[in-house]
DNA sequence: CCTGAGGAGACGTCTAGACAACTAGATACG
DNA sequence: CGTATCTAGTTGTCTAGACGTCTCCTCAGG
């Protein structure tokens, strides 16, 4: 997780009035509120640590912390022991339905869709590859391995695998437009629809989650679909990783 | 509000688990917790004071503080600064539309309606009644005072006016059943309708407070309604004063 | 170069005390 | 009999210290 420290100073201890009536530990709760609403941290940014708001406060270090209880409660930061306080970040909710679009599920949340290749390797379809797009184990199969984001920040990587010599053009067109959608138009494939997906969780790996910029300990959630062509055949078979405490899937009745 | 002290001994210190990886705070909470569902406390009930627990479990009390925060925080306590921390009760929806009738909103919720008739007098309609009800000033209204109960828990204390002479024949059928509803038939108004719902609050009299069960600080939901009969011709005017914390109001489109 | 251990940083828990603020009940006075 | 005051009970706040647990980074050894 990309963490950034502000070197702009919050509210000072002179804001702070004892014996108003209004517990200090509000009031701390407060500005920090005003100073995360105001910009000065932006969400996901790690906050200054308790023992230097304990000093910037004037106050005891357990004053400080029921007042980022009281933000934690109220959703608006994140505390993660032995790491740091967080703000708190938007969840993005990521439907799953028929006709799951990644570029139309970002636009839709006001978010700007991006598209990184991380790779392009082709494999021979074992397992649940095989079995999945329909094929004898062995043939050929395209993998594009590729990091979804939206304004910027990561969400998904999604691991493809594309039937070959059908989808032999990929590569081509991905070079310059790093849309699945846009790619499988490009070889014929103008429409197709989720067949079905299966969701789990697993912890991520090292490489994973510094892709995803979230910390080792936070879950992936992990779905695997099938796409299939209007003729019903298979097309990609996918293998989507997301991070957990920044997407939410959401599940609608087909 | 009645506040029960069950003799029952909950949880014991012997349950507490140091050193098992799990806080005691979250021990203790959890304990309180089991001793809820299990029935030790019903709703509404006083519990223990932190004093107590401290005793009982044989640490902090801030230990103890920390777990009663956390139960309040589940929805599943209240705490109340001078007063003590009581079993939350369920909050009772009361939809006001069109055609309200106390006994059915009260079984749409599965709950046993019951009404308790505090009072009937004969007065002189002035101000508001008399302008509600469109009569002249100084006419005589039948005034009945009702407690409204759902499976015995104080909800509504309801003041309505009847005009008089329509409504003489109110108290009698009262006297049997201390349904509004039932004693409009038996005058002859099968049917009537809401024509208008004014909604505000107010703290409560001391008697009002008693006999909702209610603290002297909880504010009163006050509900202004006028009912009309089939013909539009004002039957009833209602001012009713609801628990707060015990009824959440829900206003429907007409 | 990789792995494991150690240390430092950061949050979590528990104890303890003192005083503030709120509530309820009892008592006294008008 | 009603009102005001006082006292005791109960929760809220703030301070303080000590130690536990988790995370991350660095360094040393294989």
């Amino acid at each position: 997780m990309v963490e950034v420290f502000m070197t702009e100073t919050p509210a000072a201890p002179a804001m702070l009035d004892r014996g108003r009536g209004i517990a200090l530990w509000h009031q701390i709760a407060s500005a920090i509120e005003r100073d995360i609403i105001r910009g000065h941290w932006t969400p996901g940014a790690r906050l200054p640590t308790e023992a230097t708001f304990t000093e910037r406060f004037g106050v005891n270090r357990h004053t400080v912390r029921r007042a980022m209880e009281s933000l934690e409660q109220r959703g608006m930061i994140r505390v993660e022991q032995g790491r740091g306080s967080f703000v708190a970040e938007d969840v993005l909710e990521y439907p799953l339905g028929s006709r799951t679009r990644f570029s139309e599920n970002i636009l839709r949340q006001k978010k700007e869709p991006q598209g990184r290749i991380l790779g392009i390797t082709t494999i021979a379809a074992e397992g649940a590859i095989a079995a999945a797009l329909g094929l004898r184990r062995g043939r050929p199969v395209l993998r594009v391995e590729r990091l979804g984001m939206a304004n910027g920040t990561p969400i998904v990587i999604g691991t493809h695998h594309f039937p070959l010599p059908r989808f032999e053009a990929m590569p081509a067109s991905l070079a310059q437009n790093a849309s699945i959608t846009v790619a499988l138009a490009a070889c014929g494939v103008r429409d197709y629809q989720r067949v079905r997906t299966r969701i789990t969780a697993r912890m991520p790996t090292a490489d994973e989650a510094t892709l995803l910029h979230q910390a080792r300990i936070r879950p992936l959630i992990l779905a695997e679909a099938i796409n299939a062509d209007a003729e019903g055949r298979p097309v990609d078979f996918t293998l989507s990783c997301y991070a957990s405490g920044r997407v939410q899937i959401v599940v609608e009745g087909e």
